[in-house]
DNA sequence: AAGTGGTCTAGACCACTTT
DNA sequence: AAGTGGTCTAGACCACTTT
């Protein structure tokens, strides 16, 4: 009667957690792939389409004829899972996130904005501009800019400090399925930057652009994020197999 | 009696060549499962398999219910298949590559070396500096440091203007698993990056800090690569299922 | 020789989208 | 209602590493 219908989410969420709490460590041993299908009394398919993300990811490492890896390496990496959320960067940086929100504002798209959001010149959109803080450290300025006409309830409320993602989802009713990122270094050398992210002008920032898409290939959000490095350094990992 | 073994490899191949070459042209629907499953004369498990190796780069978005479809930004992307190889980032933003073999030396490991690679301070490390260009333009200068320990053979020949994995795989019988970058701004400073790169003093650049393992942990390769993206524009692409 | 992950099959039913 | 990808099973044999 206490059946658990979503087998793959709960044996995923499961060795996650066992990860991430170190109930299996890092450098250690998983339980071999029949070992877990007895555990968790599913098939060995099952097994390893949880293995096979959580390998895609980096988390573990699997050797065939030797057996499966926590990653040694996972805790110094802080984009595990991604960009989209820079509250949890913060986190997986070791550091308490707090999300100011600066301003957020209704006007008309820059033309700019218009191409690379598939609207007509001159349509609305709503502007968020965010600051990010790890442990009141401020780091990262964001702007992202939304198509009004996402909008489809009329809400009166919008809560700013939600990550992005949530954001889209409780608003819009929209799901991000991809993004595509441009980095690029810059320096602090407007006022507002320099004020916000309490550096000194001139100082080296990263920049990201990037544009956020749902499943249908429609834009949702185009962002410009300054980040600055000497507080959280930005880590990543890759793997092949 | 022309029996194809590796079935995934195959079938991965072809389809990614597919899209490659436009067969499947961006936003276009590639066949269903059942049709791929018919035509390469295989069951689904193996179809899916190479589906979602597809899907998690990015390449593919796969729509229950409605459909799997070659991305339709692909193109905008110059990082599909990771960082590893900046001779295809070249290639994947449409220039022609060249790496030039600036200077390999061996010398001494300083500490943060040592450290880095889990070395003795004092061993032999290999020094590779290499220069890419795009469509002539110089571009990346890249510097990877190698512990002379994994050289196994005594070749007195090093190529080095193969690509990282293909140096190390030839000369040191070691495979890449898995890499972790750190991503920095900063300027061009010292004369030698701005002789090589051709580019003002004072230019923006990007720094890569990359430490290569393989499968058992074990640090192959560290490296910094000054980048200087007012040539190609660093594109990622994320995607979550 | 024993144990491990990698490939592969031939099904079944479900969740979701399109027609 | 028909078609699509998502989940899931219960096997089999292979390639590779460890003992």
């Amino acid at each position: 009667m206490n059946q658990i219908k979503a087998t793959i989410e709960h044996v995923e969420g499961t060795l996650r957690e066992r990860i991430q709490q170190r109930a299996y460590g890092p450098g250690e041993q998983l339980p071999t792939e029949l070992a877990l299908t007895a555990e968790f009394g599913v098939s060995r398919a099952t097994i390893r389409t949880v293995l096979t993300r959580l390998a895609s990811e980096g988390l573990i490492i699997r050797r065939q004829g030797a057996g499966t890896y926590v990653n040694q390496r996972v805790g110094e990496v802080n984009t595990l899972g991604g960009l989209l959320d820079y509250g949890r960067l913060i986190t997986e940086s070791g550091y308490q996130p707090t999300i100011q929100s600066i301003s957020m504002l209704q006007r008309e798209a820059t033309e700019a904005e218009a191409e690379l959001l598939n609207l007509a010149p001159g349509e609305p959109v709503m502007v968020l501009v965010r600051l990010f803080l790890a442990d009141e450290r401020p780091f990262i300025l964001a702007t992202n800019v939304i198509p009004q006409a996402l909008f489809s309830s009329n809400d009166d409320f919008y809560d700013g400090r939600l990550p992005l993602h949530l954001f889209l989802q409780q608003y819009c009713q929209q799901t991000i399925a991809y993004a595509i990122y441009e980095i690029s270094p810059t320096q602090a050398d407007d006022a507002k930057t320099i004020q916000l992210l309490n550096c000194p002008p001139g100082q080296q920032l990263l920049q990201f652009a990037t544009t956020f898409y749902n499943q249908a290939d429609r834009p949702l959000v185009w962002g410009h994020s300054t980040y600055d490095d000497s507080v959280v350094k930005l880590r990543f990992m890759q793997s092949w197999v």
